[in-house]
DNA sequence: GCCATTTGTGGAATCGATACCATATTTATC
DNA sequence: GATAAATATGGTATCGATTCCACAAATGGC
C-alpha cells in the first residue's frame, strides 16, 4: 500500500508537508501543493484512515446497534441515519442483536473497542444493566424509541399514540375493543402503547374482557395466532382491533378473512407503523404513521450535537400522525 | 482510555508479556497471566482495534456497498452476510448509494482507505469502470445479483428463472403476456429477466405486442403506471402479466383494482421476489423466490474464503423456486 | 555438572498518519 | 537597512497496539 512516506519522496518534500497540504493546515506553497497534488493524482493515493484516527481519535464511525434489519421500522431508520451521516462524512457500522438483550451490551463494548465516535441503539428495552453501562462508555449514545434518564433519546409518543388511536375507535362507535400487544419489558411498544389503551378506555368507562387482550411477538404469524385466541376464547366478540404494529394488524387480518369474518364490518383493525404493506393489504390499513426516516434523521443529528458537544443531552419527541384507510 | 502500558504498568509487567497473553502467541507464565487477567477484569480494558489493525493490517470489518437498504431484498441480503459474518468476528460497515452509480466507485475508494478486509457489492450494473476498479483495488470483493468476468460472484440464475415464469403462464393456458421491466443497464433484473421472457415467448412462438412491454423504476407506484400504459395503450388486453419484482406487481394489482378487472379472472399477475408482503395482498402473489438471505450467507461465505486464499474467485449461482399462490 | 533446549520477559522497531517545534526564508514596517 | 511578522519546511515525538530479537532463567539429557 501506498503511504505519506512514498507521496512524500515522490513529490521531494517532507511528510508533514504532505500532511498539511492533505489537511490545508499550516504553511504549504505553491509549487509544492502542486507537485503533492499531481503525486496524489497519479497514484490515486488515498490516507490511511486507521493511522489517521489512531492518532487524531476520530474514526468518523457510527455504530449503530438493532434488533434486526428486517423490518421496515428498521430499514427505514436506517436510511434516516445514514442520510445525514453521510452528509457529515461518516459511515455506519451495523451491529445485529438479533433481538438478543445481552447482545446490545456486547455490542457496546465491541464498538466502543472499534473507538467509534458515537452510538445509536435502536433500543428493545430500558434496563438498568443497559443504561449504567451507556454512561459508563463515556461515548455519545443515542435511544431511539426508547426514552431513558441520563440518555439522548429519539422517541415516539406511544402514550398518546396510543390514546389518540383508541379514541378514535370509540368515536367510530365500538366499545368492544381487542388489544394485540407485545412484551412489556419493552417499555415503549410493549408498556406505553398498552397502557395508552388501557387508559383511553378506562376514561370512556369501557371494560376490556381479558381474553381481548394478547401478547405476541414481532412477526406476522404472532398476529395471526393472537387473533385466532382472542376470537376462540373470548365469550363476546370484539368489534375492532387495536394491533401495535402493521405485522401484527396483517398476521390477525389473515385470520379473519381465513374464517370468514369481513374486515371492517364484523371487526375493524387498526395498528402502528404505517408500513408499505398495510397500503396494499385487503382492506388498506388504517394505521400510525411513526416517520421513522424522520427518527432516524434527528437521532444522527443529536449524535453529531453530541459529539461536538456531549453535555447537551435532549430527549427529542417525535409527532405522529393517523392515517386513515378502509380498516375501521 | 486505558491503554495496553497502562494494564502493564498495573500487572507490574512489560508491554509485549500483555499482547503475549492477550493473544496466546508466545510465552506467559501461569502467575504473570493471572496478574493481567485480573487487571482487565477490575479495568474492563479492551485493546484498540484501531491500532491492532495499523500493525496487523487486517480490521475485521467487511464494507458492504448497497443501492438501498429500504427493500426486502437488501435487508434480507444484509441479514444473511451478517449472519455468517458475525460468526466470524466481522461486522459490517454499511454503504448507501441511494442508486447512484457514481457512488460505487466513490465507496470502493472509500473503503479501500478504510482497510477493509473485503467488500460486498449489491450491484446493479456490470460496467467496465466498475469492474476495473475492483480488479485495481487488491481487496477481494465479492459482486451479489450480477455476474461478471474477473470478479467472484454470487448471482441468481434470472434468465432461467424468467423462462420458467414465462413457461408456467403459458402452460395456464396464457398466450398474450404483458412484460413489465427495468432498465437494461441492470443486466441481472433489466436484461437478463426480459431475455428470458422474450426467448421462451419466441420459443412457444408467442408474439408480444410493443405496447405490452414496460419499463418501470424500482417503486410501487412505477408499476401501477406500467400497467396502466398497458390496458391504456395496447389494442388487444394481455390476459398475464410479468412483473420482473413483487413491488412492480403490487403496484400493477393495485391499478387493475381500482379499475374493476379481477385477478386472475381477467389478467393473471406474476414476479419475482417472494417478499413478505407478496403472501398478503389479495390475492396473495404468485412469485419466483430468490432466497436472498442465503445468497448474503453465500456471499459472505466467499468473501471470507477470499480474504484466506484471493486466488479462489467463484461465480455462484443460486437456485429459484416458484411459489405459486393465487394470482395465476 | 555441563551444554542444549525450553520457557519467560522486556526493549525497541514498526505500522501510517498528525502535530508540535525549531529553523530558514521571504515580506512588510518604519 | 534593521527588526518584526508572515510564510514555508522538515525533524521528531506520538497515538496503541504487535512482533522480532536478545537475553535470562529454568529444565532436561547424558
Amino acid at each position: 500500500m501506498l503511504t505519506i512516506k512514498e507521496i512524500a519522496a515522490m513529490a521531494k518534500v517532507s511528510r508533514s508537508t504532505v500532511s498539511r497540504a492533505l489537511n490545508n493546515s499550516g504553511y504549504v506553497s505553491e509549487e509544492a501543493r502542486k507537485r503533492i497534488d499531481q503525486v496524489i493524482e497519479e497514484t490515486g493515493y488515498a490516507p490511511s484512515e486507521q493511522a489517521k484516527s489512531l492518532r487524531t481519535k476520530k474514526t468518523k464511525v457510527i455504530g449503530v446497534i438493532l434488533p434486526t434489519i428486517q423490518t421496515e421500522t428498521a430499514s427505514k431508520i436506517v436510511t434516516g441515519l445514514d442520510k445525514e451521516l453521510s452528509q457529515h462524512g461518516y459511515q455506519i457500522l451495523l451491529a445485529n442483536t438479533n433481538l438478543e438483550k445481552e447482545k446490545e451490551l456486547e455490542f457496546l463494548d465491541l464498538l466502543k473497542a472499534r473507538q467509534v465516535d458515537g452510538i445509536i441503539l435502536i433500543a428493545t428495552n430500558t434496563e438498568q444493566a443497559l443504561l449504567q453501562k451507556i454512561n459508563a462508555l463515556k461515548i455519545p449514545v443515542v435511544l431511539i424509541g426508547q426514552e431513558a434518564e441520563d440518555v439522548a433519546s429519539v422517541t415516539y409518543n406511544d402514550y398518546h399514540a396510543s390514546m389518540e388511536i383508541t379514541a378514535f375507535l370509540i368515536e367510530k362507535g365500538h366499545q368492544r375493543i381487542a388489544f394485540i400487544g407485545v412484551d412489556e419489558t419493552d417499555r415503549a411498544v410493549g408498556y406505553l402503547r398498552k397502557k395508552g389503551f388501557f387508559d383511553e378506555m378506562a376514561a370512556h368507562t369501557l371494560i376490556v374482557e381479558e381474553n381481548w387482550v394478547q401478547r405476541a411477538v414481532f412477526d406476522i404469524d404472532s398476529g395471526h395466532q393472537a387473533m385466532e385466541k382472542i376470537i376462540t376464547n373470548s365469550t363476546e366478540k370484539p368489534t375492532a382491533v387495536f394491533a401495535v404494529t402493521d405485522r401484527l394488524a396483517v398476521g390477525a387480518m389473515s385470520y379473519l378473512k381465513q374464517n370468514g369474518l369481513r374486515i371492517p364490518e364484523d371487526i375493524a383493525m387498526i395498528s402502528i407503523g404505517a408500513s408499505e404493506m398495510s397500503q396494499y393489504v385487503d382492506p388498506a390499513l388504517t394505521t400510525m404513521d411513526y416517520q421513522n426516516e424522520l427518527a432516524g434523521e434527528k437521532a444522527a443529528k443529536q449524535v453529531l450535537s453530541l459529539i461536538a458537544d456531549p453535555s447537551g443531552k435532549k430527549n427529542v419527541v417525535l409527532d405522529y400522525r393517523l392515517i386513515i384507510r378502509d380498516s375501521v
